[in-house]
DNA sequence: AGCCTTTGACCAGCG
DNA sequence: TCGCTGGTCAAAGGC
């Protein structure tokens, strides 16, 4: 096989519907996140589904890090030319304490475009 | 039928 | 060189 030339995409951060924090390749994101009190009578979405950026996400693993005080699940994004991977860093309680986000989405999210014009 | 989720094992890099 | 951690893949099951 031929093997690529070098750097697929590496800077290509333009077409990044996120308004959070992006700054380039290797984004990371940490924050407290602030869950209310709310009784799931059954099985909504608070077991896994991380915050949805509009992409749809599969989980392909789970490690438990930091000793014993974090779990971390990998997601990769389910497009065909999304290369991007997201990594969920949980508490013991089940509150995501920080995500990491490494490289950018090639597409623009599922999402219908509502914010932006 | 197709896609997603879960667990274990394996591999690579670093000290 | 060995051990440890982090990261990824694969198979099976469920919806």
């Amino acid at each position: 096989m031929t093997q690529v030339p070098t750097t697929i995409s590496t800077t290509a951060q333009h077409l990044i519907p996120q308004p959070a924090s992006v700054s380039a390749s290797g984004v990371t994101e940490s924050f407290g996140f602030s869950h209310s009190d709310k009784k799931l009578h059954s099985s909504a979405v608070i077991v896994d589904k991380p915050n949805d950026d509009g992409f749809n996400w599969r989980k392909y693993g789970q490690k438990h890090v930091k000793g014993s005080d974090f779990s971390r699940s990998y997601y990769k994004c389910t497009h065909p030319n999304c290369p991007v991977k997201k990594k969920l860093e949980r508490s013991l309680e089940g509150h995501v304490t920080a995500i990491i986000y490494k490289g950018e989405h090639n597409h623009q999210s599922t999402l219908p475009l509502l914010f932006g014009n």
